[in-house]
DNA sequence: GGTGAAACGCCAACCAT
DNA sequence: ATGGTTGGCGTTTCACC
């Protein structure tokens, strides 16, 4: 229910999702019609989610990435749906911790992340939060 | 050098990047061909980086998601490099704060994770490591 | 920088093997 | 799962605006 040519394909389409089935399956060994029987299957089972782009975040002007823990008890029910609400907020973990949630948020600079912290102090049961601002990204890269 | 219809065409492509030129277009106001030709300035440009695939990572059978904090000095040359060859390590950033780079790390449990975390260890430099296990994503999604 | 149309190539759907 | 075939659609390019 998921083997190595499964895993292949996946790698392929990562790192392009423009080719052809032609392409794709002369990649694995397999004839197009094949490939492309596969990837279907893939995506009716949820295992590929989407086709989507790969945007660079600086060129669009956020300049600013930046981790904020958040501290507080009540993250029962809504309060995924107030962070989610929160446009500049990429990523949201509960995590095991000192802290309760890991927000992962990307501004233009550093007075919108002032903002957005300003907000996610406004969300119910938040307490407190601690902030710690990416310098530099070695990489950010799909898995497999 | 960017305009709303850009940004635009950039937010219908992350929802979906297997839809025609001709449907794009139509949903900002466009021909298929004028927006054909601003989506490919966009890649040319590098603000489109790849037109790629979203996966599920628990599906590929990565379970565990976790953030590592790791502390040591010496992050000038090759560290980037012995952190990106650990196939495990989805972003590693340089951060400002309590530790000096803070890693996502994808195993498929915790038997893994501890073997990556042997593997972090070894890289020069690293004088120690902080695990933050992730307990429930909330959500992990593009921006924009 | 955008439009509209024409030519080409690829994808999707079959079927027999 | 393959290979051949066919129909239809999207991409790509072109002259024109």
């Amino acid at each position: 229910m998921m083997d190595d040519i499964d895993r292949m394909l996946i790698g392929r389409l990562q790192e392009d999702a423009t080719q052809s089935y032609a392409e794709l399956g002369k990649a694995v060994g397999l004839s197009g019609g094949a490939a492309h029987e596969r990837v279907r299957k893939l995506r009716e089972r949820g295992v590929i989610r989407r086709t989507t782009i790969e945007v660079d975040q600086a060129a669009l002007g956020r300049a600013v990435t930046a981790y904020v823990l958040v501290d507080g008890g009540a993250w029962m029910g809504g309060s995924a749906d107030a962070l989610a609400a929160i446009r500049e907020v990429e990523e949201a973990h509960v995590i095991a911790g000192p802290a309760s949630v890991l927000l992962k948020v990307r501004t233009t600079g550093t007075k919108e992340l002032q903002d957005v912290l300003r907000r996610i102090f406004e969300v119910d049961g938040v307490t407190g939060t601690q902030t710690v601002v990416v310098l530099e990204t070695f990489f950010e890269r799909a898995l497999e």
